[in-house]
DNA sequence: TTGTATGCGTTATCAG
DNA sequence: CTGATAACGCATACAA
C-alpha cells in the first residue's frame, strides 16, 4: 500500500520527534497537553512543526481518542435562504468548539436525509438535523444509534431547537386588525412542514381573537413563482392583506401583486415570515423576524452537551418576533 | 481510556465478525471488495452488520487507505446567495465520488481562510477554495502543502475553475447600445475581488468599442444597502444606464431607483450579474447567469483527479452569459 | 519532565 | 474464496 497517495509527504508525528531530538510522545503533548511540557521543549517542538508543516492527523486522533472532532448538519436545502445564516452560525459556534462541521443536503427528502445521517455516523461525533423532512419513526431510530439534535421538529425525548414562530404571527395578525383589516388570507407552506403547523394554529387562534375571517390556500409550489401565481388566486379571496408562509412566498406574492398593479401596502397589505430576503424587497416586507443564528447556535450547544455525555433531554425555544416594515398599512376605504 | 465516550456502544468489525461466525477480514471485504466474496457470505455478513448498525468508522478506514473521504470547501461567506448553490453542486458531485464535504466560512478573510485550510489539511483528502480573498503567495504555500482547486482565481501552476463573465459583461453593454444608451455608469464589487476585475475590463473594452462613455463608481459597501444608497449618485452622473458588479449591488440599486420614483425600466435601465436574486426581484433583473453550479462540480472534478494523482496543471473556464429580463429598455426620449 | 509500549478499527498482504 | 497478521498515526498508561 502506498500511504502517500499521490505524492505529499505529510510530516508524521514520529518525522518531527526524529528532528527536534525527542520522543513521539513529546510531540503529541505538544499539541494535546503542551502544560506537561517544558515551556523550552514545547517552544522547540512546535518550531520544527511548523518548519516541517505539521498537522495532527484528524483520522488517528478520532482513533485513539474516540472524538472525530466533526459534527454533521443536515438541512433540506443549503441554497434556501432561510438555512445559509443557520448553517453559518452553527458552523462558527463548533468551530469555538473545535468541531468541523460537514454539510449534508437533504435535497428535500427525509429518505435521503435518513441516508446522510446514517452515512455521517461513520464520520462524526454527532449530527444535527435541521427542518427535517423524514417521519418521526425514522428520526427516533435514528436517535437510537447516532448522538442526534433536532431542529424545528417537535419530537419528545429528542434534544431539540424549536423556533416559535407563533408569537410573531399572532403580531402580524393583531398589527393587521389594528390597521383595520377584516379579511386575510394565510399561503401555506409546505405540508410536511412543522413550522407551517405552528404558524397555521397561531394565525387561527388569533383570528378568532380579533374577530377577523381568515381563509388559506395552498401555492402550487412553496417557492417564489408559487407565491407569484397565488397573486392572483387571492386578489380573487376579495382579502385586503395576506400572511404568506415565509419570505420567499411572501417577495413571490410581492412580485404577483406589483404585476397586476396592486399597489402595496395602499391598496393591499402583505406580512411574510423569517426575515431572509423581507429587507430587500421593494417595499421592504413586514415580517417575522426567526432567530437562525441563535438556533445554529443552540442547537450545537445541544449536541457539545449530547457529546459530553450530557444524557437528559434538552429543549431550546426561541420565540420569533415581528419585524415591521413596509408592506403593511391600513385597510383601503 | 474509555473508547464509548457518552455511552453509545459502537459495533465494530470484530464484533460483526464474530456473530457472522467468520473472520473480520472477511466483514471488511464485504463492505469494500464484496465481489471477492461468495454472494451467500456477503448476504450473511450484511445483514448481521444491519442488526448491530453496524458503519465503518471513517477514521479507521483512512488511517489503512491514506483517504479519508472528506474534501474541504471554504468560501468567503455562506451566507451571500452566490455560494449556496456551488456549495449544493460541490457537494452533490463530491457524494457521487463517495467523498463528504466539510464547508469553511472564511469571513470574507484572507488570513482566516488560510488558516482553516491549514486545519482542514489534518481532516480532508483536499480543499476547495473559493472567491479567495488571500493573497497569491499564500494561496502558493497553501497548495505546497495540499491538494488545492481554486474557483474564481486566476493562479498559474494551480488547478482551477473560472466563471468568466466577460462575455455576459459585454453582451449588457451591447444591449444597452442597441437599445440607444451612450452613458453608462458601473457600480464596482469589492476591489480584491478577482471577478470584480474581470467585469470592469470587459465593459470598458465594450465600452470603447461601442463608443459608450463608461463612469465608473464605488458603493459604500457591496452589499444590498450601498447599492441602494448609490442610486442617487448614479442619479447625478446624467447616465441613462447602470451595470451593477453583482445581483445583490443590482437589487439595491433597484430599491434605491424605485424609492426615489424612477420607473425601471421606462426611466433607467440596469443590469447586473450572478443570477443569484435576478429572477425574484421586480421588476426582474437582466443579468449575467453564471454558472456556479457548474463551476461546483467542475471544482470537485479537478479536486478527484488531483487526489488521483493527476498532477498536471488543470484549468477550467465557464463562460457566463447574458440572461434578458425586465430591467433593460429603449433609452428615454 | 520525558520516553517506551500498546492499542484504537480498519485494510492490505500473504498464506492457505 | 477465506483467515491470520502487520501496519496506518496518534494518545495514553506506565516506567524511568
Amino acid at each position: 500500500m502506498a500511504p502517500s497517495r499521490g505524492g505529499f509527504e505529510r510530516a508524521t508525528i514520529r518525522r518531527v520527534a526524529a528532528v527536534a531530538g525527542v520522543s513521539p510522545s513529546t510531540v503529541s503533548r505538544t499539541f494535546s497537553h503542551p502544560h506537561l511540557l517544558r515551556p523550552s521543549t514545547v517552544e522547540r517542538v512546535s518550531s520544527v512543526a511548523a518548519e516541517l508543516g505539521y498537522v495532527p492527523d484528524g483520522s488517528a486522533q478520532a482513533l485513539t481518542t474516540g472524538r472525530r472532532g466533526v459534527i454533521g448538519l443536515v438541512v433540506p436545502d443549503i441554497a434556501n435562504a432561510f438555512f445559509p445564516p443557520l448553517i453559518r452560525a452553527a458552523q462558527t459556534a463548533a468551530e469555538r468548539a473545535g468541531l468541523s462541521t460537514i454539510i449534508g443536503d437533504g435535497n428535500e427528502d427525509g429518505t435521503k436525509e435518513a441516508a446522510m445521517v446514517s452515512r455521517l455516523r461513520g464520520q462524526t461525533d454527532g449530527v444535527i438535523l435541521a427542518s427535517s423532512r423524514a417521519p418521526e419513526a425514522v428520526l427516533r431510530s435514528l436517535h437510537e444509534v447516532t448522538r442526534l439534535v433536532l431542529v424545528n421538529r417537535d419530537l419528545a425525548g429528542v434534544p431539540r431547537v424549536l423556533i416559535d414562530s407563533a408569537p410573531g404571527m399572532r403580531a402580524c395578525v393583531g398589527l393587521l386588525a389594528g390597521l383595520g383589516h377584516t379579511r386575510i388570507a394565510y399561503v401555506n407552506g409546505p405540508a410536511t412542514s412543522w413550522s407551517n403547523g405552528e404558524r397555521l394554529a397561531a394565525i387561527e387562534d388569533a383570528c378568532r381573537e380579533h374577530d377577523i375571517v381568515l381563509t388559506t390556500l395552498q401555492a402550487r409550489l412553496p417557492d417564489h413563482r408559487g407565491g407569484r401565481a397565488a397573486a392572483a388566486e387571492v386578489l380573487e379571496l376579495g382579502v385586503t392583506a395576506a400572511i404568506a408562509f415565509d419570505d420567499v412566498l411572501g417577495q413571490g406574492l410581492l412580485a404577483g401583486l406589483a404585476e397586476r398593479g396592486v399597489r402595496v401596502p395602499e391598496q393591499f397589505s402583505l406580512t411574510a415570515c423569517d426575515d431572509t430576503v423581507s429587507a430587500t424587497t421593494y417595499p421592504p416586507m413586514t415580517t417575522v423576524g426567526c432567530p437562525v443564528r441563535e438556533a445554529g447556535e443552540a442547537a450545537v450547544e445541544l449536541l457539545v452537551e449530547a457529546l459530553g455525555g450530557v444524557d437528559e433531554e434538552r429543549v431550546r425555544r426561541l420565540p420569533a418576533d415581528m419585524v415591521v416594515r413596509g408592506t403593511t398599512g391600513p385597510v383601503p376605504a
